[in-house]
DNA sequence: CATGAATGAGGATTCATTCAT
DNA sequence: CATGAATGAATCCTCATTCAT
């Protein structure tokens, strides 16, 4: 049966596993085909190219984090609760995905320049939801009015970025969903006592 | 006069402008060597191959860093100036040397496991810094004592790499350390009003 | 309406667009088909491969030439007059149909042997033509007798192809029927005053 | 020693005999490689690419028979003479290089366009020399001054290259050169008896 | 008869690295 | 120390052809 599972989601799951296993530059087409259990051609009936998998694999995957960052974003909960629930989503994302993890937080760090931008485009989406709930706080009262939207949330996204990154590097041996609550006090508060 | 800065630093210093400007990818050892003003063949003199080069080039620069972070480190200030000091010095290195932050903050990010781990090693040292000054801020009853130093540490740092990031990304156009109030207000006190 | 024609012809007539426009290398079998109307699996029932669709092309429209030049040769009419309509006969059908020109001077001198040894064989009983009425010729006392046969049909045929290559390469710009006169008195009397 | 021949000509010669052997299409780069005894990476140290090596095989070669036809038109003798040694030069130097005649009769037929321009710009200079001797046979009266100059040139050239392309896929096994007798009559006088 | 999704063999080209000079 | 000509491994992608429906 041929049915089960398009070929589209069936290349991408490869990918993810292939490029965690082996890291972006030792995934060769022929690796990722084998493990979706197609030929290689298959593959570009699909994929525009190597890097459109990649593109691709960072869209889908995205997809998860920003349709239940909208979810979160439009509950009935204070702005604090929202920025609670907003680093444990991420946490949780990741944590539930080792493979995933890995591509995310270091494969995807490409430097070639149009790739670059397409993950650029694709990750904006995520962090304009950073925004609304930023706008929100502020509007509340809640958060701090003095200081550029924008710089509160890369302040917000450097610090679940660089833990998580941190949390993958050292070979995802913690519990990374544990530290929501530190780092939610530390988005909230600051390091000061 | 090339003669007087030795082919060592001068490789160096041509890797900065060849990779800001070309990505690692589009820099060709040979490239390099050319804009170094030597053969191809004497790069192998310096370095043992082209991660060498790479790798020397953020050992090198990250140098910078350490030293004056180390200096800051260690004067007789409160730990809310040191950490004002610690991101004013990111940022002012960065912004001094726009070949040095691309390279940095988008070219570094490689992905290659053995590069990674050499990278890291480096980049080790620097953070260093970051813990002996909150461990400091501890003892001294001024940071909050209840969460994990690497977690702290981590947090400034994603702070501080984000918005450097960011920066480059768009194109390092206003201006960066002009940031420094705000970020040093959102280590100290987060973004709660 | 598409219905009438056999799709035999149909692809046929495609491939000659196809291939006219896009150059024999870049007219693949699926783009044949979406011009041709059909799918690519149908290519197949009516042609052995791709080759096979270049060979029937060529075949066909050499029916067109052969045909034509089969009726002249046995005309009531003089050697001289049989090789004037020769000549015009070949101008007239190339200048007719641009595409085709285009196919037979350029796309059609394909290198690979096998493709080669077939388009020679379809070319062999447009030559036998020229043979005939060259014969005539002979024994009528009308052409040299000196002159192996075979030299006098490559020189006619030279020079007519000769010539049409270059107003096929020259975009077809000025009148190749137009030539008939001067080629015909070449052909029977030489370059000489 | 390395000294003997410029790499250059000796991928030149390389690539006339497996272009020979096996067509434009059946020459991989490697197979020219080997020939040559060089690693396949040389080959793009002297040509920018495949196509190139091809366009400088007839760059080359053509060169030959340029130099000897140039030598030619400025002899003194007559235009009669001169179009006989124009015969005899073009089917000396093909006979005397079976592979030579292979490629330039059969496998640089090429279709791709960028390829047949190349080529033709190459002929144009070869073809320069036709029309100088035309015409100083037109100025000297002894040639036809009714038809125009490259009708003439086309007619002769066809006839030269239908006759050497037919010994060539006739495998080469009569002698060409004796037809040099037949061809300048029928240039001269055309088939009317 | 007709379809078109799937197949998978095949090859030009780049570029880090070496080593004879 | 310095050179730079030569090396050769390694891989993405195309497209003619098949065959289950």
């Amino acid at each position: 049966m041929k049915r089960e599972k398009p070929k589209y989601m069936q290349i991408i799951d490869a990918a993810v596993i292939v490029i965690a296993e082996n890291g972006y530059h030792g995934s060769q087409v022929a690796k990722i085909a084998k493990q979706a259990g197609v030929a290689d051609g298959t593959i570009y009936l699909y994929f525009k190219n190597k890097d459109d998998i990649l593109i691709s694999v960072f869209k889908e995957k995205m997809g998860v984090f920003i349709e239940r960052l909208r979810e979160i974003a439009h509950r009935p909960i204070s702005t604090e609760e929202k920025l609670y629930e907003l680093v444990k989503n991420h946490y949780t994302i990741l944590q539930n995905d080792h493979h995933l993890a890995i591509v995310t937080q270091l494969e995807l760090r490409q430097t070639r320049k149009p790739l670059r931008t397409k993950i650029s485009d694709i990750l904006r989406e995520y962090l304009s939801l950073y925004d609304y709930i930023l706008k929100e706080g502020i509007e509340n009262g809640v958060l701090k009015d003095s200081i550029d939207i924008r710089l509160l949330r890369q302040a917000i996204f450097g610090m679940i970025d660089e833990t998580s990154t941190s949390w993958v590097m050292t070979g995802q041996k913690h519990d990374l969903v544990s530290l929501t609550d530190e780092v939610h006090q530390l988005i909230l508060h600051g390091l000061k006592k």
